[in-house]
DNA sequence: CCTTATATTGAGAATCAGTTGCAAACTTAT
DNA sequence: ATAAGTTTGCAACTGATTCTCAATATAAGG
């Protein structure tokens, strides 16, 4: 059993929930997923594997993955609601360009210690990061000053 | 004329659109507003000056504010999309608990030089900065183990 | 002050992501 | 095998957001 199938199963296991067949193949179409995703892109790739998951079933399980330690909701995105797997990976940010819309990820280690910080201060648990930074990459910078 | 009139305006003018007084009394509104809002909440601000404002133009203002820079958009919650007014503040860190839904914003004046650093060193020009933390408040945290 | 081309609006209809009720099917413990 | 509880697909539903459209407002040029 996987690594994150183990997690999952045992996360299910405190609420008294099981770990059917149906969010056995959401939970690997997730992992199989290696950008973010939203609904649909998830429900279109379990039956692209199986044809026994309705879309119904997506979305009564994401809120179970993201409980579950092993999915977070990442930013918005045309009207619909968007996540990614986060089990196994490090924080990271998001630096998003504006001008050529490209997303480049960073490790998060050095500002996790000011949060944390923060956080004990406030009493705060936190359970996820989102951390974006807007603005323009080298490349964009670059053509700028070339116009 | 205010500030952030000024901006608007000169937004809408490199887009061809005009100031309109429906428009004027929703940018009025979200600089009233000093809290996170959502739609609903913008039109009954709006509503309270003048009945002059229907919910559909504020659906269609909200994605010029953005775009011109004096709202962004927060964290998605209960279903419903969210935005914050954005021109003159300081940046800050968003603060959410996920079992009663507060949010807390704090100060980035710590987390941001760490961020500038990464930055300089990628040759990224950061314009925005959005940084969100979803866990337990203290409350929460209390009443969890009172159960 | 007219005319014309264009932008804007409110009202309500339409859409669409996400949720829910329900009856049948499954699981697990006894 | 049975009982108690969980899960599922389906279809109906909900409610936020978007769209359509006809009427109104605006700005520029005569």
């Amino acid at each position: 059993m996987q690594d994150h199938e183990l997690k999952f199963k045992d996360y299910l296991a405190t609420k008294g929930l099981k770990l059917t067949s149906p969010r056995k193949h959401i939970l690997d179409a997730v992992f199989d997923l290696h950008e973010h995703f939203n609904a649909e892109e998830l429900y279109n790739r379990v039956k692209s594997i199986t044809s026994d998951v309705s879309i119904a079933t997506i979305y009564r399980t994401i809120p179970l993955l993201v409980d579950a330690g092993l999915v977070q909701q990442a930013l918005r995105s045309s009207g619909r609601d968007r996540y990614e797997h986060i089990y196994g990976h490090p924080k990271h940010i998001h630096w998003l360009c504006k001008a050529c819309g490209a997303i480049v990820e960073t490790d998060l280690n050095t500002l996790m210690g000011a949060v944390r910080e923060q956080a004990s201060l406030m009493g705060f648990r936190v359970q996820e990061t989102e951390i974006s930074i807007m603005g323009l990459c080298w490349k964009c910078i670059d053509n700028e000053k070339q116009i």
